[in-house]
RNA sequence: GGGCGCGUAGUUCAGUUGGCUAGAACGCACGGAUCACACCCGUGAGGUCACAGGUUCGAGUCCUGUCGCGCCCACCA
């Protein structure tokens, strides 16, 4: 502690040092992470933000949440790997690029490009706006291993991706199949069943009717078939009416032919177990190649398929005129119109139904027949056990349950996309030959398949890609670097359980497949973060502030602090701005604090030497000290993120500035402020890297606060609940002492005296007169255990902790000399306690005279009971004799 | 239809295995340029713990039910 103290300016301005110490920070190479040390690894992976993406509050409290645990465990002694990268987001990018270069003119659609100049485009616009992002991140003070950052389509990360590929179609795992799958008709690709998302509309059930032929194949004038359907426009792709067997209605009518209205065309009357007799008419019009449900059956039934809604989304020839070209939602509008002139449109009723949307487009899906890569997954028994045993830890633990039910119920994942930005599958094809490797097969003639890889089929191998892993496909034995020897498993994930199918699940499942083992020990899932009234956070909202301007307002202390005070683990956040108030004004608060240190220690100079006795502030300042050590480290440990800043928020502002330092101003111990000081940065540095550093520096710190120790909780000498119970007495006569100044209206540059009427500790009290005076802003006080209040004179009757017999109505009298005092005031404020106390008292006397109470409670709870009686009767006496001295 | 979470001061949240007068922060009211800080200091007001039962000597806390809000899963046309 040699520096010699420099001016520190009043405010804190925090752009003034996080520039200066992040750029410290990357040229000392503090987050670099080293494989060979003998340190005990941990580690985390970045969820990797979508390469164009910006910074949104989201990242913000995702990327805190990492930042301080990597920070912490640094302090602890862990060599600490946090690897970021990026994601190439196959359809959020491609979409993202489609529609600027169609604002640009360049193109109506990418095929007016073709795949390859196509790409360059992406790949163009990827190295313009890509990682955006991270510079950002580092504005927010974030310790990742910049120098081994990632992207999904880094050369090593798609040989990964594709060995992976590979080797699961030789496993057997991997096949291509003509399915039914959720399609986007905007994108024209298919998607996972995790990409749709289903959504409540109001549509229309239309009743139409379908005539029954006779024998000879002609309509009857007056016999129909009624289906209901939420879709119209797909009857023209109608291949048969469906029934329940059981159905006594419809038993003769089964084999029978229909006529199906505005195609004329025959289709059969067929039953079926799928169909519920009690829904609608208990007749359903089967479209094999446009609903799920219609497919299967024809399936069993062998009925032909007819595409009549293309992949654009618009009518196919199939439909017949004057429907094809039309969208499918003008077509709807159109058959409905036909039909209702026909006079088969039944009837129309509203009807709320669910309908899947495409996650990325928002439009809805089209179930659509085509041919598509599957994956069934490997290792699903596995990695349900694990996570549900523990051995993989989720935080909060109630997300266990959804993640084993969605495995329970895992169906094959569709990993093929009809899109150019992404890993092309390594499958060639020429003729009925086909052909799965990493590189095209020798020979003429081979076409690659066309379609690339759902993104999350390479970011499910994130924990391992990144770190050096390779497989040889020849020979099935991963290579691994030393990289993933020492940091593989990673100890740490943090994401929204918004992923947790996407990305969670899948990585755990890859992890053990490729890996032999979890790829994680714990999983935090953060809140979802939405703004004042609960909406979700949104560009098209306007309601997402945009987290570089809170910076600047805020610093990035200031900014991470508040959000990890509104925090709770495991729920959603709501976000407002005045959140970040609080948190620079935390910091500034600290600023100061180091500040007054800094003065006194340039008061006193280098001849003021400490008292080498702690005095009763001192005991007690270091022992909630080392229960905020305690707290803050449990709480962490616990990833309890907004209670360990809470807990920091109350010890810093409450007790050490508000009291202890308060108490410096009477007789200060310089090496008892530096200490609670360097605890309090030292505590925080996770939290407020920036500051903390700062002051550190500041202060006379050796080295980087990074790698200091952090702190626990240390024997206190001359410590005992005695000096505890002491001081919180005296901070007790303090806060009433202010109370009937603040009453009586007393002007603050009044100097007062006051009276104290002590038990058993007067000797101590005696000793703090100097600190009474002070926080009283008294001209004096005077202890007398043998003081009785006179009347009229404003005074508080504490019951006091301090020990001794428990008679211990404890008082302070204000003393105001010439001023006036207000008998009313007093009156009503005596009284006020007076109620309270009675009504206390009341309460107590009822438990003690429940003979239940006293022979059922635990023996303790009764005592207690008992004291406090005491305590509270004598209270009592003593208000109500200063009240009547009143009357 | 199934599952999960949440209802505590104006607001956002704490509230351990049931047991001192249900706490904090922000906001509000009043007072204050006091020599760390007005991004501050001091004092205060404000709650039938969603509702109804039950268990218990004792329930914000445990159990059951009801209502309200949110999320996830599910192919009823």
């Amino acid at each position: 502690m040699s520096t010699a103290p420099t001016e520190i300016p009043k405010a804190y301005d925090p752009k003034l040092v996080e520039e200066k110490w992040y750029a410290d920070w990357l040229a000392k190479g503090h987050f670099t992470a080293n494989a060979a040390s003998t340190k005990p690894a941990y580690s985390i992976v970045q969820p990797p933000p979508n390469v164009t993406g910006v910074l949104t509050m989201g990242h913000v409290l995702n990327n805190s949440i990492q930042d301080i645990l990597a920070r912490r465990k640094r302090m602890q002694g862990y060599e600490v790997l946090w690897l970021p990268g990026t994601d190439h987001a196959g359809i959020a990018t491609q979409t993202v690029v489609e529609k600027a270069l169609r604002k640009q003119g360049v193109m109506k659609h990418r095929d007016d490009l073709g795949r390859e100049k196509f790409l360059e485009n992406v790949w163009e616009w990827k190295e313009k706006h890509g990682g955006i992002i991270n510079q950002q991140l580092k504005k927010l003070g974030c310790s990742c291993d910049w120098t081994r950052e990632r992207f999904t389509m880094d050369e090593a990360y798609s040989r990964c991706v594709l060995q992976v590929f590979v080797d699961l179609y030789q496993k057997g795992l991997i096949y291509r199949g003509k399915r039914m799958v959720n399609w986007c008709p905007v994108s024209r690709t298919a998607l996972s069943d995790e990409e749709v998302i289903m959504r409540t509309v109001a549509g229309s059930l239309w009743h139409i009717r379908y005539p029954v032929l006779d024998a000879k194949g002609q309509p009857h004038p007056k016999d129909f078939m009624v289906v209901a359907t939420t879709r119209p426009e797909t009857m023209l792709g109608d291949e048969a009416v469906a029934v329940n067997p059981s159905d006594a209605r419809y038993q003769k009518l089964i084999g029978k032919k229909l006529l199906l209205p505005l195609k004329n065309k025959q289709i059969p009357v067929i039953a079926d177990e799928a169909v519920d007799p009690k829904f609608g008419t208990g007749c359903v019009k089967v479209t094999p190649a446009h609903d799920v449900a219609d497919y299967e059956m024809a399936l069993r039934h062998n009925l032909p398929f007819t595409v009549v809604i293309g992949p654009d989304g618009k009518m196919t020839e199939e439909a017949g005129e004057p429907f094809t070209g039309l969208d499918r939602m003008e077509a709807r509008e159109a058959v409905v119109k036909e039909l209702t002139e026909d006079g088969l449109l039944l009837k129309t009723e509203p009807y709320e139904h669910n309908v899947g949307y495409s996650e990325r487009t928002d439009v809805p899906i089209e179930p659509y027949l085509s041919e598509q890569w599957f994956l069934k997954y490997p290792q699903v028994p596995h990695s349900t056990e694990t996570v549900e045993n523990g051995e993989i830890k989720f935080y909060p633990e109630r997300w266990t349950k959804t993640y084993t039910h969605w495995l329970r119920g895992i169906r094959d994942w569709c990993i093929s996309r009809q899109l150019w930005w992404g890993h092309q599958i390594p499958v060639w094809y020429r003729g009925d030959e086909i052909y799965c490797g990493l590189e095209a097969p020798k020979g003429e003639g081979w076409q690659q398949d066309p379609d690339v890889l759902d993104t999350w089929f390479s970011s499910w191998l994130w924990p391992f890609a990144t770190m050096g892993w390779s497989l040889d496909v020849a020979r099935d034995r991963p290579e691994k670097s030393d990289v993933l020897k020492k940091f593989y498993p990673t100890t740490d994930l943090v994401t929204g359980p918004d992923i947790i199918f996407f990305w969670v699940a899948r990585m755990i499942m890859a992890g053990y497949e490729y890996m032999g083992e979890k790829p994680f020990g714990n999983v935090y899932f953060t809140g979802i973060i939405r703004d004042t009234i609960g909406r979700k956070m949104s560009k098209s909202l306007g309601n997402s502030p945009d987290p570089l301007d809170l910076i600047a307002k805020y610093g990035a202390d200031g900014l991470r602090f508040g959000l990890m005070l509104i925090a709770p683990q495991g729920q959603d956040i709501l976000f407002d701005e005045k959140r970040c108030e609080v948190g620079r004004n935390f910091m500034n608060k600290l600023w100061n604090a180091a500040r007054f240190i800094q003065m006194q220690k340039a008061n006193r100079g280098s001849a003021g030497a400490s008292p080498s006795q702690h005095n009763a502030h001192d005991l007690k300042v270091q022992f909630e000290m080392n229960q905020a050590i305690a707290a803050v480290s449990q709480a962490l440990d616990e990833y309890k993120f907004n209670e360990a800043a809470k807990e920091l928020y109350d010890f810093v502002w409450g007790d050490f500035c508000d009291w202890y330092i308060e108490a410096s101003k009477v007789s200060p111990n310089i090496e008892v402020l530096d200490e609670v000081l360097g605890n309090i940065l030292r505590l925080l540095h996770p939290f407020a890297p920036f500051i903390t550093e700062e002051l550190w520096a500041g202060t006379g710190g050796a080295g980087t606060i990074q790698l200091v120790p952090w702190p626990t909780p240390r024997e206190i000498e001359g410590m005992t609940d005695k000096v505890v119970s002491q001081v919180n007495d005296l901070y007790d006569f303090v806060t009433a002492g202010r109370q009937l100044r603040s009453d009586q209206r007393i002007d603050p540059k009044a100097k007062v005296a006051f009276i104290i009427k002590a038990v058993s500790n007067e000797e101590f009290l005696r000793s703090e007169i100097a600190f009474l005076k002070r926080l009283l802003n008294a001209e004096d006080v005077k202890i007398d255990h043998n003081y009785e209040p006179p009347p009229g004179k404003p005074t508080v009757v504490i019951a006091s902790e301090i020990g001794g017999p428990v008679s211990s109505a404890t008082s302070i009298t204000m003393d105001v000399g010439d001023l006036v005092v207000n008998i009313d005031t007093e009156r009503q404020r005596l009284a006020k306690q007076l109620a309270d106390t009675e009504k206390q008292l009341a309460a107590t006397d009822a438990k003690l005279a429940n003979e239940n109470f006293v022979s059922k409670a635990a023996p303790v709870a009764v005592q207690r009971e008992r004291d406090k009686q005491q305590q509270l009767r004598e209270q009592r006496e003593k208000i109500q004799t200063l009240l009547r001295a009143l009357q």
